[in-house]
DNA sequence: AAATAAACGAGACGGTACGTCACGTCTTATC
DNA sequence: GATAAGACGTGACGTACCGTCTCGTTTATTT
């Protein structure tokens, strides 16, 4: 939501609108490597220059628009007497969005352009990975578990989840989240 | 390994070192993204139409020259009496082969060329992220665990230290892959 | 030196002036070609639209500026007992303001504004090229010469004059001013 | 005709035979300050690229396409025993070539490339001014005058004739190119 | 003296063209 | 007949200015 420029002093806000709206139609059509400027002027009815006056890189504008978007993918964990089932819940539900179509290109794109622009990889974890996981770590720190197990466990699932959609697509099971999720709770030992 | 072209039949086995070797060092100087044909073959003092002729795109090229360089993140489980203290220092070992230079650009390039072209994103995985899965769950199910509860267990341990290597970059430490992987194969409960 | 609106009502002169003391920086600086608009404004610490609003197009612009100077060009011929003398002297004073830094490249911005811009063109030939050829046949008339006489000999050292300069440049020796006066008065027959 | 570059090791003839087209189409139809690379390129069907890798400028390209056409313009003085007839011919042949549409179009351009791009007006002078001077001082040289002379009658005539095209434009009537001619030669104190 | 409306600086906007880079295809000459 | 060299048509890049269009902010007359 909050816009690139600390203060877009005379700025247009419905050219905005229509380059932001452009950029997610792109995004999702097309797939970030296939996502040009000009295509995104044209579709936006707009200037190129009006674009790269308020966006230093196309990187920097999906990231916007993704952010935008974060909280279809960004949900609270649930917090009942029962964490495991509060965890389980969260992880089908994120696996659950990271494999809508939608969900899945921002998955795609969020990997991308962290990996190609440093800066924007910044802005996306800190408006995602890191949400991300801070929730799942608080939930598991509100139960008593210890600060270093939780991080782990935190890589563990989120890790596991993310890493298996990014590998096997939209084809990723949902209750898949939930089954890795358990596993991680509840160690291989015991069995 | 086996080169993209079956029965390379007059092929220049010279030409053919260039490029991959000027690819290879391409890669690793200015990242997959700025990875182009023109300066693969300027490099390799080769025509472009060489490089087309036997690859289909820059793509499948990268990918030959990073399955070339498998061996060097992929390494077998150790497999002593105690599979925790195995699998640990295997997740040491993966942790440290990502996390040097030329491991974490291969991770880089891998994962965006993996989503950008699912047709390499398919040799690559069939290259690397299949083997390496099947190295650890195998240990797992040589253990004794079952196969639902050892895939589980993978997918936290790969995805976890992978995942984080690419949030992180080269400043993970390594010995948080042995501890993710001693909390997944732990669990939370217990403690 | 008429302003080119006439009821410039409530007009704030610094900025005027401001305008036009950049356009003739600029003019001399980088030439007529590379005159632009923002250029103007920028150095004049004046809004574009305040250019605009007094200005048609840059062709107009920089005409008023290079009429302004018109001065150090147009010079009256003198009038003694001797036309011959009185037109030399006159040419290579003409020659002289022409081959200055200033005057060749009001030259050179009049050739070039005048056939771009026809509308320019008659402005610019009302304030030079007619005054200028005027007082030349105005001379000769005086003399006794015919009219048809006069017009064809003005153009003949008009014309030989400043199409040598224009394509010499600089390098002009003032002095070929009066030679090519003295040839068209004088005749070849008569050698 | 010479290529701009000496040796067009592998250039596609049909393309820069197209590329001149086109720039000649355009540059009577739309004049020199409207003539664009990328119209040119698009109405030659042909890459941008291909236009840049061969000329140097728009300014280089018209004015190989206008030394091509030069003969159009450049005539030889006839030589019979007339010397003022031969000249006032030529003459007339001069108006009325610099009076046709496209005649008047080369010298608005010609005259402005020179001005705006130093290099470029070189060329056109050696193949334009040059020849077209050098043709009326040699007719002049023949019949016994000496250098000077004929070198001053030669800018008066040539000057003459063309600053008055330059600044009438196409209603240049085009027996005042024979009567400035006829005045020049003669002289005006005989009179 | 206060009200008011024009001119003003600043600069965003939709555009056009620039000159460059790399694409993937093609052609030529060489080995 | 595969190769190096590189020209070709194409499309996108990021930049410079165009001429138009708001924005507040002076500022010079009216009231």
């Amino acid at each position: 939501m909050a816009a690139t420029v600390d203060a877009p002093r005379r700025r247009n806000e419905k050219s905005r609108q229509a380059i932001v709206t452009a950029t997610r139609e792109l995004l999702l059509l097309r797939g970030f490597d296939k996502l040009t400027i000009e295509a995104v002027a044209t579709r936006a009815g707009v200037g190129k220059q009006t674009i790269y006056r308020w966006w230093p890189s196309r990187h920097a504008l999906a990231a916007d628009v993704i952010l935008a978007d974060a909280d279809r993918i960004l949900r609270p964990v649930p917090a009942t007497a029962d964490v495991e089932a509060d965890l389980c819940a969260w992880a089908v539900e994120l696996a659950a969005a990271l494999t809508t179509v939608r969900g899945n290109a921002m998955l795609r794109f969020l990997t991308i352009a962290g990996i190609e622009h440093p800066e924007t990889g910044q802005r996306l974890r800190a408006g995602f990975s890191t949400p991300l996981r801070d929730a799942v770590r608080a939930r598991l720190r509100s139960h008593g578990y210890g600060e270093a197990v939780a991080a782990d466990a935190t890589d563990a699932i989120v890790g596991g989840i993310v890493q298996a959609v990014l590998t096997e697509g939209r084809e990723f099971p949902t209750d898949r989240g939930a089954s890795i999720t358990r596993t991680v709770l509840a160690g291989l030992t015991a069995r």
